[in-house]
DNA sequence: AAAAATTTTGACCAGTTGGAAAAATGTTAG
DNA sequence: CTAACATTTTTCCAACTGGTCAAAATTTTT
């Protein structure tokens, strides 16, 4: 029997599974950072089904058998960008201390939250694009990790109310309510640019919202001066 | 030169530019109808490029050159189902009344938003899928006609504030923050779905969220019985 | 019931898509 | 230098894509 051709780099790991995995060249690893990076923009806008090989590999300047090379199919590289994405998008939420005051943590957390929509649009419209197409490839992770983390800070807020250190609210809907608020600048950028034009439409519409998300948060809608409404 | 073979239903009409157009037929409004509903299904989730003709040809149940009778390219159904869904969209938006108290008129919009995002998902997911793409499509309605909107509504948020009867704040971002909210039901549902779980995640999720959102926006997160803190 | 118009179907097409195979070209350790 | 390996390119393919076309089936009008 001829020795198989070696298609991929790890192909000899994986012929035996315990055998230690040789290092990534450094040509692989730029390559396949380049890759996702290209994947990123592609995936980003248009989702999966969208998106065609032949488009990442015109972004990341290569040809698509060799993009074909470094990742064999094209739900290979929408994992690994999933999977990334994943951990750098909870680590705010993870980041809320129980052992803090609320409405720093709070803020804080908005703050970091809206600085992601700032600082990685792409990654937030490739989180929003799985979850319009009822996230058929990170469903499992939500109902588990995510959900796992959620009650755990639900329950912290739930402590803060309780002592009344915070309005007695939901606190899922409190953290979907931030999610949303934030993310919105990522995933309808193009929404919030044509409302707000060109003069207002700069990056300062990122510190008008924190500004804004904190008053509403921090101190809701009623003025201050009146008391509350009934009804 | 023999008569030309009449593909579509409005060929003659389009032939002579003035002539009346001859009413669509009962077939041809049902048949049209059901395109579009099925072309919602389909679009709603993949976004235009990730969803085929074919795909919406199998849930509407017909054939392809069948569907491609009443529209003869996949662009037209996506135009009609858009331009309808402007329409739909802003609705809730006009009926913001000056001449109406903010809280009350803040509330019922809320309330309408939440609605639609319980009652057409699918709806809230096509339009979230243009934002994502960049609203190819959309932009100049945007910038136009949305943005016309926005700014008059502004303005009788501008006019509440200066009354006292509203904190004073962005009344852009207040808009945004609550279009983000409320689509949020819709757009992200599975995630809202798999973080509260099989009992928390029923029907009763948009009632939790309607009371949570009516006390953000109305009463906001600091404790009515403590001073708002400094810093 | 015939004629005219509308609707549906089946066969087809050119371009695109995800991917395979193999040959050609670099790169590196001994 | 050269053998072993890593990378890239060329060629190819079967399935799918949006869309056409003529003929057949059906419905509507006269």
């Amino acid at each position: 029997m001829p020795p198989k051709r070696q298609h991929k780099a790890d192909a000899k790991a994986a012929a035996h599974p315990h055998a230690k995995p040789r290092p990534l060249t450094r040509i692989q690893r730029e390559k396949q950072d380049l890759i996702l990076e290209a994947a990123l923009d592609v995936f980003s806008m248009h989702g999966f089904r969208g998106s065609t090989i032949d488009q990442i590999a015109e972004v990341a300047g290569m040809s698509k058998p060799n993009l074909l090379y470094y990742f064999p199919r094209k739900e290979e590289i929408h994992r690994r960008l999933m999977s990334a994405l994943l951990d750098t998008w909870l680590a705010p939420l993870k980041e809320m201390d129980a052992t803090g005051d609320p409405f720093p943590e709070i803020r804080s957390y908005i703050r970091r939250k809206l600085e992601m929509a700032r600082d990685f649009p792409r990654e937030s419209r490739l989180f929003a694009n799985e979850m319009l197409q009822g996230a058929p490839r990170i469903i499992e992770m939500l109902e588990v990790d995510l959900r796992n983390l959620v009650d755990e800070k639900a329950q912290i807020l739930l402590g803060w109310m309780d002592q009344g250190k915070l309005a007695h609210t939901d606190p899922y809907h409190l953290i979907f309510s931030i999610w949303a608020t934030t993310q919105h600048y990522a995933d309808f950028d193009v929404q919030v640019r044509a409302v707000l034009g060109k003069d207002r439409g700069g990056e300062g519409r990122f510190e008008d919202a924190a500004r804004y998300l904190e008053q509403l948060f921090l101190f809701g809608l009623t003025p201050r001066s009146t008391a509350p409404r009934k009804s």
